[in-house]
DNA sequence: AATGCGGGGGG
DNA sequence: CCCCCAGCATT
């Protein structure tokens, strides 16, 4: 046996006595103390599923607070409404919460089904793995919240929570502490369904056993918890730095119109951002204004300049100032948008 | 195994 | 300023 694989065997059952008793524990609290989501309130797989994907990456309070959720459902009711619309319209509801293809993976998603499946959502957890945009994380809570499932889905929290449970020591981004936690998740879901189980658990994590402040004392898996020191886990590798760096763009504006440009690469594709280009290219007498944002690991400074007599290129056309709410536009430069028409606004009045 | 992919919340 | 978040796909 090579060395590498000492103390990394898989442990197939948690260091946890009485698993049963922390079960009825965890879901009697789960009884008293679980909010109220919409994605709470249906078992419908599609709505869950929309649910799962918008929460990949993505908080809560963001997904609810901003009605994304609400209004997804009412512009997309069911899967082959989502089948059948056009991108662009899917990329504007989504506009705002970022890793736009999630968006376009959940169409795609909800093509897939109407194809193989005849448009009625799957039940088994491999038909749902295999759906674009699922991995076995959402499988798992799809699996569990829309067909209560005896499936595994560890998230952040589940992890967080589990990692603590367990007194686990080790990084959790490592393809073993994954397949270990995996299989903690799998032996802990009650046979008789996963629904309430893998809920409590998140609601744990999220409300009670969370990542910079504990309530042990207000939580009711304390006396199964093995956690010495819980705000010590779940320990992970530092983060990359972040690199600074610059943009230019253009706020060209033509009696009622403004030229956008179109992206075209992996980021934020099909959405329409203000035409980028190098400082190289931009008249010394432009107005300036200045922006910052984060995208990824590059925090960006936007340098804005306000030109006429702009000509178009590739990707680039002039819109009408009316057409640009229809628009799928990064947030960044939507609020440039937003900034310029509501003072453009303010100055007709003034006159 | 490492990296890219948004954007906002909260310490 | 930082880390974190109901992760996935690609390399």
């Amino acid at each position: 046996m090579s060395q590498p694989s000492k103390g990394q065997k898989i442990v197939k059952n948690p260091p946890i006595k009485d698993v049963r008793g922390l079960q009825a524990a965890m879901e009697k609290w789960f009884s008293h103390e679980g909010r109220q989501y919409p994605w709470r309130e249906t078992e419908d797989g599609y709505e869950i599923l929309v649910s799962e994907i918008m929460l990949q990456q993505t908080q809560v309070a963001t997904v609810l607070k901003r009605g994304y959720y609400k209004r997804w459902l009412e512009r997309f009711p069911d899967v082959q409404t989502l089948a059948n619309a056009d991108e662009d319209l899917v990329l504007r509801a989504w506009e705002g919460l970022g890793y736009y293809s999630r968006a376009r993976n959940l169409q795609k998603a909800a093509r897939h089904i109407m194809e193989v499946h005849n448009g009625v959502f799957p039940r088994s957890l491999a038909e749902i793995e295999a759906l674009p945009g699922v991995g076995q994380y959402t499988a798992g809570a799809v699996a569990s919240f829309a067909f209560d499932a005896a499936a595994a889905a560890v998230d952040a929290n589940i992890a967080r929570v589990l990692t603590r449970w367990c007194d686990f020591r080790e990084r959790i981004d490592t393809t073993y502490a994954r397949k270990q936690l995996m299989a903690w998740a799998g032996s802990l879901v009650p046979d008789a369904g996963g629904r309430i189980w893998n809920s409590a658990l998140m609601e744990l994590g999220q409300h009670v056993c969370k990542s910079g402040s504990v309530a042990c004392q207000k939580c009711p898996a304390a006396s199964w918890c093995r956690a010495k020191d819980p705000l010590l886990l779940p320990i992970k590798k530092k983060r990359k730095a972040q690199v600074a760096v610059e943009e230019h763009v253009l706020l060209a504006s033509r009696s009622d119109r403004i030229l956008l440009e179109q992206e075209v690469g992996r980021r934020r594709r099909g959405l329409w951002k203000l035409p980028v280009r190098s400082i190289e290219e931009i008249p010394d007498d432009s107005s300036v204004s200045k922006q910052q944002y984060t995208i990824t690991r590059y925090r960006v400074t936007m340098f804005i300049h306000e030109l006429q007599n702009v000509v178009a290129r590739e990707n680039e056309r002039w819109f009408r100032f009316e057409e640009l709410a229809e628009l799928p536009m990064p947030s960044p430069y939507r609020r440039v948008v937003v900034d310029y028409l509501a003072g453009r606004e303010k100055a007709m009045k003034s006159q």
